[in-house]
DNA sequence: AGCGATTATATCGTACGCGATACAAATGTA
DNA sequence: TACATTTGTATCGCGTACGATATAATCGCT
């Protein structure tokens, strides 16, 4: 088998998946006015009152030359707001606008949605599940293969 | 279940194991001086010895307002040349220079070895191809879904 | 043959991602 | 308490992604 051929990658397919997702996701957020690692930062904060901005990017996995750029973004439209903390000057601590906390309500059926176009043509919510156990266990492989690099 | 929690989505996982991925390739893309996308293109032009920038987005899933750039980019590193068909002049068609095939054998080892990271932390191969063939069906439906947004 | 529709590619603008670097605040240590 | 080190953010530069738009070549139909 050649491994250097398309059809053989493993990657590949994440790679696309990952693309077309993002892209199946525009139209709802669309509506919302925002991008898909906005709404990423959404939800974290849906669930957190406050975070820094260090936290934010453990939890999305995300640097802070990405995530930077993303919250002044968000804050110019007004769904974020940013302060440095008071206890560690270093600290920018972000907190949602009344506007951000509105979007929740907007963005409660997207999961559904998302969903429903993947089980609408035969796939079963039990390997919808599974493929995210096999992921979360490749991140983790990923996650640490990246440490060792930078250590 | 909130289905706003950032734990309980699917597509998050997807989002991240792409990136983490993109990021295990570099250290040995690094060494051949190119990209992940860029490795993509060379990678269905060394099973197809021409293809034309249309044949091109079809394999790989991107629009032509990604792979044109990124084709010229390519070109200016002299590792594919672009032409003119005679028979379509619209058309462009896209071919490896000996520089391009040459980095095949140095791209050979990678597959095994991104393969390797995985492996040798308790992932088993039949594993890896059961995620192959899920995220194929995934693609298939996402390809689907986006046509008929358009039409 | 003439001409509107389609096709193949390219360009523009905006938003990520990320390696490298900068810088101020906090920490550790002699 | 000085001062080197670490930590938390931000900035820069480059390379994707992609919606919208432009343009030339070809096709289809009369």
């Amino acid at each position: 088998m050649d491994n250097l051929q398309l059809s053989n990658q493993v990657c590949f397919p994440i790679y696309s998946a990952s693309r077309l997702i993002t892209k199946a996701y525009k139209p709802f957020l669309d509506e919302m006015g925002i991008t898909y690692p906005q709404y990423l930062v959404l939800m974290v904060l849906w669930e957190n009152d406050q975070l820094t901005v260090n936290q934010i990017t453990e939890k999305l996995l995300l640097n802070t030359n990405t995530i930077s750029p993303l919250l002044k973004r968000m804050e110019k439209f007004e769904l974020i707001k940013r302060t440095r903390s008071a206890e560690d000057e270093r600290s920018v601590i972000v907190q949602l606008t009344s506007k951000g906390k509105r979007l929740k309500d907007k963005a409660k059926p997207i999961p559904e949605q998302l969903l429903k176009i993947l089980l609408n043509d035969n796939i079963e919510l039990s390997e919808v599940l599974q493929l995210k156990e096999m992921l979360n266990h490749w991140i983790e492989i990923l996650t640490e293969n990246n440490k060792n690099k930078t250590a």
